[in-house]
DNA sequence: GTCTAGGTATAGGCATTGCCTAAGTGAATC
DNA sequence: GATTCACTTAGGCAATGCCTATACCTAGAC
């Protein structure tokens, strides 16, 4: 049953003797033959031909030399490779987070990481829902978290700043709207929303809701790019995270008004250890590359429990 | 240390939680808690992350994972293994033998071992000298010998017959010698002889001696087929045993008058187990598939310890 | 033949390990 | 707030593993 006795036995077939394995693996030799009857008893037959000047294996021996070979081996490097994870050298992590993030901010950081550490492989959950994330995060999915501020959590939580929401016009809007562009204003167009229970649909919802009037939807969509890219093409005015607009996109983006921010954090189920810990650390540094703006100027919004 | 930690180690990963797989395991949750913080110990970090309706891998367990994972197999392959060699159901035997058996008798039962059990190689260690073979294989070489009877041996001897030792000469010699050949009549001939150390050459030689003569060397070779085609084709006459002679070969082969024996056996260091076991078995049931020739009207050669 | 040397097996003692039962803690649920 | 579920801690007991000392066997030397 122990892999010790493994070890003992490729021991004695290298050495060819058992006082010089017994030596070699600095233990008693008559501890060594002990052991090596046992083994012998579990395989059912002798393993070892004693001879008068050492030890030779049995065919039952060299059959099973091999594969003892092939267990140890595996074993070591089971131990190295968990040290190794453990340690922070090398491994792979799982970073659950919602969608709007995933296509917005993560990749710079994602980026970095790869580039510091091209060994570490980093798995990817998205969802749509940031009570969805909490709620999966908390029942053990992922390494740790990045999205908005869990309502009620009791394990570490690190802020990385605000993403402010903007809104996005056709380009040809532009002139209208100099500084920021007021809600109010938009309260009677068609909108470009997301699907039902897609976290950014509440919060868009909550936004208008406080400005006094219910968005209509001209279409809705569950990618966030999709959104940006429809509002830039005049299907209607999207309200979005700054972050999360594609790059290159030909469109008017303006701050909405009142200004409405999001902040957002990692947070994890427990202290982190080995690679989820340098990962965190890489976040505390650059917390995402994000462009954090004060929330002072404006309304903070992604609080409450039902947005995402 | 212990594989069964690994097993533990496993089975809670699978069930995804501890008391499902001490349940599993046959044993209590307590014990699977002790062996797991034990294993974490060993690993330096944490393998699970204590949820509180069950365990879920950190990034260390998951890279402990797979190579547990193999390391359990390889193992239980070992045990498996082993066992099937040790019962006789597969694996590789070692068979040391002296070059004119090895060239002459053994390919029939190895076609015979080989039909029967397909899935077990043989390995062939070949010997010019009988002294050697015993030498060897009384230090450990091989699983089993086959050759001459030894000449002290305190193992299992398995009496394989005798082969009659013939005089290979042209074609075109046959008509006069109708019966056998007389020794004595070739003692003025140049003799196709063996290397210097072979077993078969103190052989020729000792049978010649007690015929009153030494035979001069026409030329000598290590291989005993390539002695029988050298007689053949008339370089001068060779004393070979019977079975060892090559197939198809145009000659004129007669026996040696006096008639001349060796007993072939096998022989063992200690009690066959296994493969070993079946194939001693197959050897007694068709003693080699040797033309048995009773000695009683010839002379027994080949019993001092200096021939082959 | 006796003796010595090299190598493995057996015996008995002691510390460690592994498993058990019983009780404790913490979170989620009714 | 009581109950349930799941893991952890604590303490006892049997089994395992290693040790020293001794016995046994073979081979080689005197």
């Amino acid at each position: 049953m122990s892999l010790r006795k493994f070890e003992y036995f490729l021991a004695i077939a290298e050495e060819g003797s058992l006082s010089q394995a017994a030596a070699k693996l600095h233990i008693a030799q008559p501890s060594l033959s002990q052991q090596l009857r046992a083994l012998e008893r579990h395989v059912g037959g002798p393993l070892f031909e004693r001879l008068s000047r050492g030890m030779r294996l049995t065919p039952t021996g060299r059959a099973f030399l091999p594969h003892a070979r092939a267990a140890v081996r595996s074993a070591d490097r089971a131990y190295g490779v968990a040290r190794a994870v453990a340690t922070g050298d090398a491994g792979e992590i799982e970073i659950a987070t919602v969608s709007s993030i995933a296509a917005g901010i993560l990749p710079q950081v994602l980026r970095t990481w790869h580039e510091r550490r091209a060994g570490s492989a980093v798995r990817l959950h998205e969802f749509h829902h940031r009570n969805l994330l909490e709620q999966q995060v908390h029942d053990g999915l992922g390494d740790l978290a990045i999205g908005p501020r869990p309502s009620s959590w009791d394990g570490p939580v690190l802020s990385l700043g605000h993403e402010e929401f903007v809104v996005v016009l056709p380009a040809t809007a532009a002139a209208r709207h100099p500084g920021g562009v007021a809600l109010g204003d938009l309260a009677d167009r068609d909108w470009v929303l997301f699907g039902q229970e897609h976290g950014l649909n509440d919060l868009v919802h909550a936004a208008c809701t406080l400005e006094g009037f219910q968005p209509a939807p001209a279409v809705r969509t569950w990618q966030v790019d999709a959104a940006a890219r429809l509002a830039a093409a005049g299907v209607g005015p999207a309200l979005l995270p700054d972050n999360a607009l594609p790059a290159g996109l030909d469109a008017e983006v303006r701050p909405a008004r009142p200004r409405l921010f999001r902040e957002l954090t990692c947070y994890l189920r427990g202290e982190p250890q080995g690679l989820v810990r340098e990962f965190v650390a890489l976040l505390r540094q650059s917390p995402l590359g994000l462009r954090d703006h004060r929330p002072e100027g404006g309304r903070a919004i992604g609080l409450a429990p039902t947005d995402t």
